[in-house]
DNA sequence: GCGTGTGAACCTCTTCACAGCG
DNA sequence: CGCTGTGAAGAGGTTCACACGC
């Protein structure tokens, strides 16, 4: 498997490819030519053929690709075919509503536990998952670290919480929280903002942005 | 100060700047530097001057750009000077957590009502706020919709719920539902994949740097 | 016939570096 | 001097169109 530098773009991508994959293998679909792929992430087949391409040959000339090998081929790629374990840091509303909503149907993501630092919410369960403390929260291997924290804590606390994950040897971290927050190098920090893609949706109505789904 | 056409990721900066400013507006500042706004958004003080001057010119050579005026000039590029309604459609785990934080320190977006179609959530309260049925949920003007529509519904649900807003006159939707769905031209949809986020963020953790093979 | 893989053209976005103005 | 605004260069991503294999 070749890997080439890639734009995020091109993962987000494959990621959505891979969730139309699994949701073809259970509709119990065994291929896809790039023209369905397409048709169900919005956008052309050429794109699609591009973005395979880059990484080798998983077509049949003719027919089209094998959805389980494909799946697994783009697996391999986002280096998702083993996946991470994934934590919360935050037991509020939205820290315990991600807990709920779970991830079936992501690819083999697991909340594996969920940590608050308010004495009143240690110790309760969300979903029948105890809530720990944030002392709680795993050291990472050094150098190594295969678990992601969502970060989903009040308003204000995510810098804080951000730089006891780093301090724990975390790598890759999601956070709903609004303010923008400093990571060093090497550790991938993403966020959540619905109000940025309210923002989006705004500026679409309004001035007419035309930008498809 | 005409709109041209936009990329969603210069409207996705312009967000951001915006949450920015408000934060400076909030600390008392008064004045802030394209290096200042860079600093906050991880990005170069040259791309930040690159988007403002597209729309016009915002800023005093050798002081940098006063908040407040920078801040109408953005919301007016993005439209939100008045921002829409926001409804949320499904009254699950999801769907009161979103409005249980509400959208304090957005810019002046809020959650106008929460539906459901499942009778034992009907009438029931989330956050203060009673959850009326679909049938409950507004028709829009025609042609001038308001309202930006959030769908957190059950696995599945997700298209037909989508359907209805359509028909009920929606022009912008984000969806929490993990399944991707179709809509019609006009009508921007979007989505908070969380899924998607994690492949990005596992990505970035084990295939990082160019190793090959 | 059909659908993939890909060079090449095309287009958009980003970065640089500096002119110009307060 | 400091910082903005911007032409020009560069990098990156997308689309086209067609050769190739099934």
């Amino acid at each position: 498997m070749i890997a080439a530098k890639v734009s995020e773009k091109t993962i987000r991508r494959l990621s959505h490819y891979a969730r139309c994959l699994r949701m073809a293998g259970l509709r119990g679909e065994t291929i896809m030519t790039s023209q369905q792929l397409a048709n169900n992430c919005g956008i052309s087949s050429a794109a699609v053929r591009r973005d395979l391409s880059t990484y080798g040959e998983f077509g049949k000339q003719g027919s089209g690709y094998r959805v389980s090998e494909l799946l697994s081929n783009i697996e391999d790629i986002l280096g998702t075919v083993d996946p991470p374990e994934v934590i919360i840091v935050g037991a509020g509303s939205i820290g315990c509503a991600l807990l709920a909503s779970g991830l079936e149907g992501t690819g083999g993501y697991t909340y594996s536990g969920i940590f608050d630092n308010d004495p009143k919410k240690v110790g309760r369960k969300c979903s029948g998952v105890e809530v720990l403390p944030l002392e709680g929260i795993p050291l990472q291997p050094h150098g190594s670290s295969e678990t992601i924290a969502v970060i989903a804590v009040s308003r204000g606390q995510g810098q804080c919480v951000l730089d006891m994950l780093v301090e724990k040897g975390f790598k890759a971290v999601l956070s709903f929280n609004l303010e923008p927050l400093q990571s060093p190098e090497g550790v991938t920090l993403r966020y959540v903002e619905v109000s940025t893609e309210l923002d989006v949706l705004t500026h679409s109505m309004r001035r007419k942005g035309g930008m498809g789904k």
